[in-house]
DNA sequence: AATCCCCGCAACCGCACACTC
DNA sequence: AGAGTGTGCGGTTGCGGGGAT
Protein backbone atom coordinates (compact mmCIF):
# COMPACT_ATOMS: atom_id res chain seq x y z
CA UNK A 1 0.00 0.00 0.00
CA UNK A 2 3.26 2.26 0.05
CA UNK A 3 2.55 5.48 -1.84
CA UNK A 4 5.33 5.26 -5.31
CA UNK A 5 8.25 7.50 -5.22
CA UNK A 6 8.33 7.95 -8.91
CA UNK A 7 9.16 11.91 -8.53
CA UNK A 8 11.64 11.83 -5.46
CA UNK A 9 14.34 9.87 -7.50
CA UNK A 10 16.80 12.66 -7.53
CA UNK A 11 18.45 13.61 -11.03
CA UNK A 12 14.57 13.88 -13.06
CA UNK A 13 13.56 17.10 -14.84
CA UNK A 14 10.66 18.96 -13.08
CA UNK A 15 8.63 22.27 -13.70
CA UNK A 16 7.28 23.35 -17.23
CA UNK A 17 7.93 21.14 -20.34
CA UNK A 18 9.51 22.01 -23.40
CA UNK A 19 8.40 21.47 -27.00
CA UNK A 20 11.38 19.09 -27.50
CA UNK A 21 9.77 16.92 -24.97
CA UNK A 22 6.33 17.27 -25.56
CA UNK A 23 7.26 16.02 -29.00
CA UNK A 24 9.05 13.17 -27.58
CA UNK A 25 6.22 12.25 -25.50
CA UNK A 26 3.83 12.86 -28.18
CA UNK A 27 5.69 10.46 -30.76
CA UNK A 28 5.94 7.60 -27.97
CA UNK A 29 2.83 7.33 -27.02
CA UNK A 30 1.27 7.71 -30.51
CA UNK A 31 3.15 4.94 -31.93
CA UNK A 32 3.49 2.80 -28.39
CA UNK A 33 0.80 3.51 -26.36
CA UNK A 34 1.65 4.98 -22.72
CA UNK A 35 1.91 1.25 -21.28
CA UNK A 36 3.60 1.82 -17.73
CA UNK A 37 3.78 5.32 -17.20
CA UNK A 38 6.39 4.46 -14.58
CA UNK A 39 8.39 2.70 -17.50
CA UNK A 40 7.52 5.39 -20.22
CA UNK A 41 10.31 8.72 -19.87
CA UNK A 42 12.86 5.96 -19.97
CA UNK A 43 11.88 4.56 -23.50
CA UNK A 44 10.60 7.60 -24.61
CA UNK A 45 14.13 9.20 -23.55
CA UNK A 46 12.79 11.50 -21.23
CA UNK A 47 14.45 12.83 -17.77
CA UNK A 48 10.86 12.94 -16.41
CA UNK A 49 9.04 10.98 -14.10
CA UNK A 50 6.22 8.44 -14.97
CA UNK A 51 3.92 10.68 -13.14
CA UNK A 52 5.14 13.84 -14.55
CA UNK A 53 4.46 12.07 -17.94
CA UNK A 54 1.06 11.20 -17.19
CA UNK A 55 0.19 14.37 -16.09
CA UNK A 56 1.35 16.03 -19.12
CA UNK A 57 0.01 14.03 -21.32
CA UNK A 58 -3.64 13.82 -19.54
CA UNK A 59 -3.68 17.11 -18.94
CA UNK A 60 -2.17 19.47 -21.73
CA UNK A 61 -1.33 16.82 -24.80
CA UNK A 62 -3.72 14.32 -25.13
CA UNK A 63 -5.34 14.58 -28.77
CA UNK A 64 -8.91 15.09 -27.48
CA UNK A 65 -8.42 17.69 -25.12
CA UNK A 66 -10.65 21.20 -25.85
CA UNK A 67 -8.91 24.02 -25.18
CA UNK A 68 -10.24 27.91 -24.88
CA UNK A 69 -13.12 29.70 -22.60
CA UNK A 70 -15.49 27.40 -20.98
CA UNK A 71 -18.86 28.27 -22.56
CA UNK A 72 -21.76 28.85 -20.90
CA UNK A 73 -23.19 25.64 -21.19
CA UNK A 74 -19.97 24.06 -19.95
CA UNK A 75 -19.99 26.42 -16.90
CA UNK A 76 -23.69 25.75 -16.14
CA UNK A 77 -23.16 22.16 -16.16
CA UNK A 78 -20.02 22.58 -13.91
CA UNK A 79 -22.10 24.68 -11.61
CA UNK A 80 -25.01 22.20 -11.74
CA UNK A 81 -22.64 19.40 -11.11
CA UNK A 82 -20.75 20.85 -8.33
CA UNK A 83 -23.77 21.25 -6.67
CA UNK A 84 -24.40 17.60 -6.70
CA UNK A 85 -20.98 16.17 -6.60
CA UNK A 86 -19.01 18.39 -4.63
CA UNK A 87 -15.21 18.98 -5.83
CA UNK A 88 -15.19 15.76 -7.49
CA UNK A 89 -13.49 17.15 -10.51
CA UNK A 90 -12.74 14.08 -12.34
CA UNK A 91 -16.37 12.92 -11.90
CA UNK A 92 -17.68 16.58 -13.19
CA UNK A 93 -15.04 16.24 -16.10
CA UNK A 94 -16.77 12.61 -17.60
CA UNK A 95 -19.55 15.06 -18.17
CA UNK A 96 -17.32 17.48 -20.40
CA UNK A 97 -16.07 15.97 -23.36
CA UNK A 98 -12.77 17.03 -24.09
CA UNK A 99 -11.93 19.14 -20.15
CA UNK A 100 -9.43 17.82 -17.76
CA UNK A 101 -10.16 17.43 -14.16
CA UNK A 102 -7.38 19.71 -13.66
CA UNK A 103 -8.67 22.22 -16.35
CA UNK A 104 -12.19 22.40 -14.37
CA UNK A 105 -10.54 22.41 -11.31
CA UNK A 106 -9.17 25.50 -12.15
CA UNK A 107 -12.12 26.94 -13.79
CA UNK A 108 -13.53 26.56 -10.78
CA UNK A 109 -11.00 28.10 -8.42
CA UNK A 110 -10.41 31.22 -10.34
CA UNK A 111 -13.56 31.91 -11.88
CA UNK A 112 -16.65 29.92 -10.55
CA UNK A 113 -15.72 30.11 -6.76
CA UNK A 114 -15.47 33.77 -6.73
CA UNK A 115 -18.69 34.50 -8.46
CA UNK A 116 -20.85 32.75 -6.55
CA UNK A 117 -18.67 34.33 -2.94
CA UNK A 118 -19.46 37.64 -4.76
CA UNK A 119 -22.91 36.80 -5.11
CA UNK A 120 -23.18 36.04 -1.88
CA UNK A 121 -23.53 32.41 -1.71
CA UNK A 122 -21.56 29.81 -0.30
CA UNK A 123 -19.40 27.77 -2.98
CA UNK A 124 -19.64 24.32 -1.25
CA UNK A 125 -23.16 24.36 -0.27
CA UNK A 126 -25.12 26.20 -3.23
CA UNK A 127 -27.02 27.76 -0.46
CA UNK A 128 -27.04 31.64 0.49
CA UNK A 129 -24.71 32.68 3.02
CA UNK A 130 -26.26 34.20 5.85
CA UNK A 131 -23.55 34.76 8.50
CA UNK A 132 -22.20 38.87 8.83
CA UNK A 133 -18.86 38.10 7.47
CA UNK A 134 -19.59 37.27 4.41
CA UNK A 135 -22.74 39.08 3.77
CA UNK A 136 -20.55 42.11 4.79
CA UNK A 137 -19.56 43.08 1.65
CA UNK A 138 -22.83 43.34 0.30
CA UNK A 139 -23.77 45.34 3.53
CA UNK A 140 -20.81 47.21 2.61
CA UNK A 141 -22.05 47.77 -1.19
CA UNK A 142 -25.09 48.93 0.58
CA UNK A 143 -23.39 51.65 2.34
CA UNK A 144 -22.11 52.63 -1.49
CA UNK A 145 -25.21 52.68 -3.01
CA UNK A 146 -26.99 54.93 -0.35
CA UNK A 147 -24.40 57.40 -0.97
CA UNK A 148 -25.35 57.78 -4.64
CA UNK A 149 -29.04 58.22 -3.03
CA UNK A 150 -30.19 61.67 -1.25
CA UNK A 151 -29.13 60.30 2.15
CA UNK A 152 -28.76 63.79 3.19
CA UNK A 153 -31.76 64.63 4.37
CA UNK A 154 -32.94 61.19 5.87
CA UNK A 155 -32.47 61.33 10.23
CA UNK A 156 -29.80 59.03 11.63
CA UNK A 157 -32.54 57.27 13.02
CA UNK A 158 -33.92 56.63 9.30
CA UNK A 159 -30.69 55.63 8.42
CA UNK A 160 -30.06 53.59 11.18
CA UNK A 161 -33.21 52.00 11.75
CA UNK A 162 -33.03 50.91 7.84
CA UNK A 163 -29.79 49.12 8.51
CA UNK A 164 -31.13 47.84 11.23
CA UNK A 165 -33.82 46.33 9.67
CA UNK A 166 -31.51 45.01 7.09
CA UNK A 167 -29.18 43.35 9.42
CA UNK A 168 -32.00 41.86 11.12
CA UNK A 169 -32.93 40.53 7.87
CA UNK A 170 -29.69 39.40 6.85
CA UNK A 171 -28.47 37.71 10.07
CA UNK A 172 -31.85 35.58 10.50
CA UNK A 173 -31.57 33.88 7.15
CA UNK A 174 -34.73 33.26 5.16
CA UNK A 175 -37.01 32.85 7.32
CA UNK A 176 -37.32 36.40 8.63
CA UNK A 177 -38.46 35.19 11.88
CA UNK A 178 -36.39 37.92 13.41
CA UNK A 179 -35.09 36.99 17.07
CA UNK A 180 -33.73 41.50 17.22
CA UNK A 181 -31.94 40.43 20.66
CA UNK A 182 -29.93 37.25 19.70
CA UNK A 183 -28.28 39.22 16.93
CA UNK A 184 -27.91 42.75 18.95
CA UNK A 185 -24.40 42.54 19.40
CA UNK A 186 -23.55 41.97 15.82
CA UNK A 187 -25.98 44.00 14.43
CA UNK A 188 -24.54 47.01 16.61
CA UNK A 189 -21.14 46.15 15.48
CA UNK A 190 -22.63 46.11 12.04
CA UNK A 191 -24.04 48.96 12.44
CA UNK A 192 -20.94 50.90 13.56
CA UNK A 193 -19.01 49.86 11.06
CA UNK A 194 -20.80 50.92 8.08
CA UNK A 195 -21.77 53.85 9.78
CA UNK A 196 -18.25 54.79 9.55
CA UNK A 197 -17.95 53.55 5.93
CA UNK A 198 -21.03 55.42 4.64
CA UNK A 199 -19.31 58.81 6.39
CA UNK A 200 -16.86 58.19 3.56
CA UNK A 201 -17.31 59.84 0.14
CA UNK A 202 -17.66 56.82 -1.40
CA UNK A 203 -18.83 58.07 -5.38
CA UNK A 204 -19.09 54.98 -7.38
CA UNK A 205 -20.84 51.40 -7.01
CA UNK A 206 -18.11 48.68 -6.90
CA UNK A 207 -18.56 45.54 -8.63
CA UNK A 208 -20.00 43.83 -5.75
CA UNK A 209 -22.66 46.23 -5.14
CA UNK A 210 -24.29 45.45 -8.54
CA UNK A 211 -23.45 41.71 -7.73
CA UNK A 212 -25.61 41.45 -5.11
CA UNK A 213 -28.37 43.38 -6.40
CA UNK A 214 -28.65 40.32 -8.89
CA UNK A 215 -29.64 38.12 -6.13
CA UNK A 216 -33.04 37.59 -4.47
CA UNK A 217 -31.96 34.39 -2.99
CA UNK A 218 -29.07 37.13 -1.34
CA UNK A 219 -30.05 37.73 2.20
CA UNK A 220 -28.76 41.23 2.21
CA UNK A 221 -30.24 41.37 -1.19
CA UNK A 222 -33.72 40.26 0.07
CA UNK A 223 -34.71 43.77 1.78
CA UNK A 224 -35.98 46.92 0.00
CA UNK A 225 -32.18 46.60 -1.43
CA UNK A 226 -34.31 44.66 -4.20
CA UNK A 227 -35.85 47.74 -5.89
CA UNK A 228 -32.52 49.17 -6.32
CA UNK A 229 -31.27 46.43 -8.44
CA UNK A 230 -28.97 47.23 -11.24
CA UNK A 231 -30.11 44.20 -13.31
CA UNK A 232 -32.98 42.54 -13.88
CA UNK A 233 -33.28 39.62 -11.07
CA UNK A 234 -31.48 36.05 -11.50
CA UNK A 235 -32.34 33.45 -10.17
CA UNK A 236 -29.53 30.43 -9.09
CA UNK A 237 -30.61 28.06 -12.29
CA UNK A 238 -29.70 31.40 -14.12
CA UNK A 239 -26.56 31.60 -12.79
CA UNK A 240 -24.63 31.04 -16.14
CA UNK A 241 -26.03 34.03 -18.03
CA UNK A 242 -24.04 35.93 -15.31
CA UNK A 243 -20.88 36.47 -17.20
CA UNK A 244 -18.19 38.59 -17.35
CA UNK A 245 -19.12 39.75 -20.60
CA UNK A 246 -22.83 40.26 -19.36
CA UNK A 247 -22.53 43.60 -17.41
CA UNK A 248 -24.69 44.67 -15.32
CA UNK A 249 -27.54 47.40 -16.17
CA UNK A 250 -29.68 49.90 -14.80
CA UNK A 251 -32.52 48.49 -13.95
CA UNK A 252 -35.59 50.43 -13.34
CA UNK A 253 -38.16 49.45 -11.12
CA UNK A 254 -41.63 51.87 -10.08
CA UNK A 255 -41.90 51.82 -6.56
CA UNK A 256 -44.89 54.25 -7.09
CA UNK A 257 -46.77 51.16 -9.35
CA UNK A 258 -46.49 48.95 -7.01
CA UNK A 259 -48.03 51.13 -4.09
CA UNK A 260 -51.49 49.66 -4.45
CA UNK A 261 -50.66 46.07 -5.46
CA UNK A 262 -50.11 43.74 -1.81
CA UNK A 263 -48.22 41.23 -3.09
CA UNK A 264 -46.05 40.38 -6.60
CA UNK A 265 -44.47 37.58 -7.35
CA UNK A 266 -40.83 38.08 -8.55
CA UNK A 267 -38.67 35.10 -9.79
CA UNK A 268 -40.15 32.49 -7.36
CA UNK A 269 -40.21 34.88 -4.42
CA UNK A 270 -42.67 36.66 -2.92
CA UNK A 271 -42.77 40.09 -1.94
CA UNK A 272 -44.78 42.72 -0.37
CA UNK A 273 -45.10 46.14 -0.98
CA UNK A 274 -45.50 47.75 2.20
CA UNK A 275 -46.43 51.69 2.56
CA UNK A 276 -46.82 53.07 5.81
CA UNK A 277 -45.65 55.79 7.48
CA UNK A 278 -44.84 59.48 6.71
CA UNK A 279 -43.00 59.86 3.55
CA UNK A 280 -40.40 62.71 3.97
CA UNK A 281 -39.75 63.69 0.81
CA UNK A 282 -41.66 63.51 -2.86
CA UNK A 283 -39.60 60.25 -3.66
CA UNK A 284 -42.66 58.41 -2.77
CA UNK A 285 -40.71 55.15 -2.27
CA UNK A 286 -41.63 51.82 -0.32
CA UNK A 287 -40.16 49.16 1.50
CA UNK A 288 -39.99 46.27 -0.66
CA UNK A 289 -40.34 43.32 1.66
CA UNK A 290 -39.43 39.51 0.72
CA UNK A 291 -41.93 37.12 2.29
CA UNK A 292 -41.75 33.50 2.55
CA UNK A 293 -45.22 31.60 1.59
CA UNK A 294 -46.60 29.95 4.95
CA UNK A 295 -44.23 32.09 7.27
CA UNK A 296 -45.65 35.53 7.21
CA UNK A 297 -43.68 38.56 6.27
CA UNK A 298 -41.03 41.15 7.82
CA UNK A 299 -44.49 43.10 9.28
CA UNK A 300 -44.46 40.50 11.66
CA UNK A 301 -40.98 41.47 13.07
CA UNK A 302 -41.03 41.33 16.62
CA UNK A 303 -38.16 45.05 15.69
CA UNK A 304 -38.95 48.39 17.05
CA UNK A 305 -37.56 49.18 13.53
CA UNK A 306 -40.23 47.49 11.35
CA UNK A 307 -40.26 48.69 7.86
CA UNK A 308 -41.41 52.30 6.42
CA UNK A 309 -41.57 54.39 4.09
CA UNK A 310 -39.13 57.44 3.75
CA UNK A 311 -36.84 58.74 1.33
CA UNK A 312 -33.99 55.70 0.89
CA UNK A 313 -34.83 55.17 -2.28
CA UNK A 314 -34.38 57.75 -4.94
CA UNK A 315 -36.34 58.10 -8.32
CA UNK A 316 -33.75 55.55 -9.85
CA UNK A 317 -36.83 53.53 -11.14
CA UNK A 318 -39.05 53.89 -13.96
CA UNK A 319 -41.75 51.48 -14.91
CA UNK A 320 -41.56 51.84 -18.91
CA UNK A 321 -38.07 50.62 -18.67
CA UNK A 322 -38.59 47.88 -16.11
CA UNK A 323 -38.33 44.14 -17.78
CA UNK A 324 -40.00 43.05 -14.29
CA UNK A 325 -42.92 45.19 -14.33
CA UNK A 326 -43.05 44.37 -17.71
CA UNK A 327 -43.41 40.64 -16.89
CA UNK A 328 -45.39 40.90 -14.18
CA UNK A 329 -48.09 43.07 -16.51
C1' DA B 1 10.17 52.99 -18.48
C1' DA B 2 10.34 50.56 -14.34
C1' DT B 3 8.29 48.33 -10.71
C1' DC B 4 4.63 46.19 -8.31
C1' DC B 5 0.81 43.37 -7.88
C1' DC B 6 -2.74 40.28 -9.16
C1' DC B 7 -4.49 36.48 -11.60
C1' DG B 8 -4.69 32.30 -14.37
C1' DC B 9 -2.93 28.09 -15.24
C1' DA B 10 0.38 24.30 -15.67
C1' DA B 11 2.64 21.41 -12.84
C1' DC B 12 3.72 19.31 -8.56
C1' DC B 13 2.68 17.05 -4.07
C1' DG B 14 0.93 13.68 -1.33
C1' DC B 15 -2.80 10.68 -0.12
C1' DA B 16 -5.86 6.83 -1.31
C1' DC B 17 -6.96 2.74 -3.36
C1' DA B 18 -6.88 -1.12 -6.62
C1' DC B 19 -4.10 -4.54 -8.29
C1' DT B 20 -0.27 -7.89 -8.54
C1' DC B 21 2.95 -11.00 -6.77
C1' DA C 1 -1.68 -11.41 4.44
C1' DG C 2 1.31 -8.02 3.30
C1' DA C 3 4.59 -5.51 0.56
C1' DG C 4 5.29 -3.24 -3.70
C1' DT C 5 3.50 -0.91 -7.79
C1' DG C 6 0.49 1.84 -10.74
C1' DT C 7 -2.78 5.15 -11.16
C1' DG C 8 -6.41 8.47 -9.87
C1' DC C 9 -7.55 12.34 -7.47
C1' DG C 10 -7.90 16.79 -4.90
C1' DG C 11 -5.18 20.39 -2.95
C1' DT C 12 -1.51 23.51 -3.47
C1' DT C 13 2.35 25.98 -5.46
C1' DG C 14 4.84 28.97 -8.23
C1' DC C 15 5.79 30.97 -12.70
C1' DG C 16 4.66 34.13 -16.28
C1' DG C 17 1.80 37.53 -18.39
C1' DG C 18 -0.62 41.62 -18.16
C1' DG C 19 -2.61 45.51 -16.00
C1' DA C 20 -2.01 49.17 -12.56
C1' DT C 21 0.76 52.54 -10.43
Amino acid sequence: MGRSPCCDENGLKKGPWTPEEDQKLVQYIEKHGHGSWRALPKLAGLNRCGKSCRLRWTNYLRPDIKRGKFSQEEEQTILHLHSILGNKWSAIASHLPGRTDNEIKNFWNTHLKKKLIQMGFDPMTHQPRTDLVSTLPYLLALANITDLMDIHHQSLDDQLAKLHYLLQSTTTSNTFTTNYDQNAITNMEAINLLNSISNNNVKEINPSAAMIMNYPQNPAFSQGIAIASSQPLHHPTMLSHMSDSDPPQAVPFSSQSCLNSSEISMQGTNFTMISEGDHTSDHDSSWMIPTISGLGDATSSSSSYGPRSSSYWPDLFYEDQDPIMHHLS
